[in-house]
DNA sequence: ATTGTTATTTATCATTCGATAAATCCGGAG
DNA sequence: CTCCGGATTTATCGAATGATAAATAACAAT
């Protein structure tokens, strides 16, 4: 089966480039975020290497261990992804909620849920990494407790000052949020075929978890 | 940090047990689904035998190679566990679809989404394995276009024989799996809190995904 | 052109990990 | 109780893998 070793794997067409840090480091992220995004947290530094066209030791020139690295992927790709204003546009009562709910996942779909996002997400679900319980915690606070005082309104039912929001509401929340990002699942985790047109899914899967969503609302808070 | 060799991890207050093929490897291939359905299929054959009591090569005895111990664990988490009485259990028009869908999913919830099948399910998703799209279309075939026909008829629009089934049709029996099935991946694969009555659940995610699935329908075929 | 800094590579180490061969010893047959 | 088949363990190999130290060379300053 004949392995050369590492080094000789090297591609030497092109010589050694000397970059600024800055730049050898976004670089190193860059390509560690779509490698592990595709590999898995447990693909090896090698690899990577051989995909940045550097050598493995050079990687650690920039991070410590590989730890640190894949907490560097973390950080890029989870944080600071999610938009106070998304908040707000949900809450306008201006325009009618399916509207905004469509215009809000389309903006959500295509800013977060990447192929790489979704991918990094269920690997570190899978490791046990805290940050999805995290991200949880956030979207319940920001996305679904919102959704459901829209929600509320929209039903003409008790507000969520009168009534608390029980725990079935907030899994309501999770079911419109819930066939948006397990679209994402099939496409990108299986690989699967989807619906070709995002917008009209969007729009379609919209329409049909509110439904219920305000239909039970109505009847049992309104 | 002083490594203790292998061999001396073991267990030896329990001495060498003589078990029949059969036992043996009953034991592995257990031990094995729970093993990689914790830590991935990635996981070492050495801790694989510490947790049976046994030695790392008496796995060789009875796989020849890791890789058939993993295809043995996806047989069996995944081969077989569909009954063919779901589908009718889906078409039986003597109930009322939403009586038939949480009962369905009722029985699904706890034979199939189990924490070692989401959990194995997902792995082997993100492994790029053809298990997911096999039996998403597997699904797609006896869950799926089912529910499509049985929300057809519960709408009282068009039968699935004069309008084909969309796309977008499909999606929306996916919003209902969905739903179930997020649940279970907030619950095992992210270990977060979920609403802690299961049967509750169900009825309320069926009811609420339901209701959109009939009413868009109603309006666009009806 | 020469030199100094440091980004990058070469070479290598210590473990880990899948896998194999040989030794050991449990338990049933006689 | 003795013996034998084979289940199980001991010992070990070779490749892979994270990590480190020393050598090299690209580029800027002079």
């Amino acid at each position: 089966m004949m392995m050369q070793t590492d080094t000789a794997i090297q591609d030497r067409s092109r010589a050694r480039q000397r970059l600024s840090p800055q730049e050898r480091e976004r670089q190193i992220v860059d390509g560690a975020i779509a490698f592990f995004a595709e590999v898995g947290l447990s693909g090896q530094t090698r690899e990577l290497a051989q995909r940045l066209g550097v050598t493995q030791p050079l990687i650690y020139r920039y991070f410590p261990t590989k730890q640190d690295l894949i907490d560097r992927v973390y950080e890029e790709v989870f944080v600071g992804r999610w938009r106070a204003s998304w908040t707000d546009l949900i809450a306008d009562r201006s325009r009618p909620l399916r509207e905004r709910l469509i215009e809000f996942y389309g903006i959500y779909a295509r800013d977060v849920l990447s192929y790489e996002w979704i991918r990094i997400y269920m690997f570190a679900g899978l490791a046990g990494e805290d940050i999805n319980r995290r991200y949880i915690a956030l979207l319940e606070d920001r996305l679904l407790r919102p959704i459901v005082t829209e929600v509320r309104d929209a039903a003409d039912a008790l507000g969520t000052d009168a009534a608390p929001i029980t725990g079935l509401e907030i899994e309501a929340a999770w079911h419109i949020h819930a066939a948006v990002f397990y679209y994402f699942v099939r496409k990108h985790i299986y690989r699967a075929k989807t619906e070709p047109d995002l917008d009209e899914f969007i729009a379609d899967a919209v329409d049909r978890t509110l439904y219920g969503a305000i239909e039970v609302t109505q009847r049992e808070l309104g």
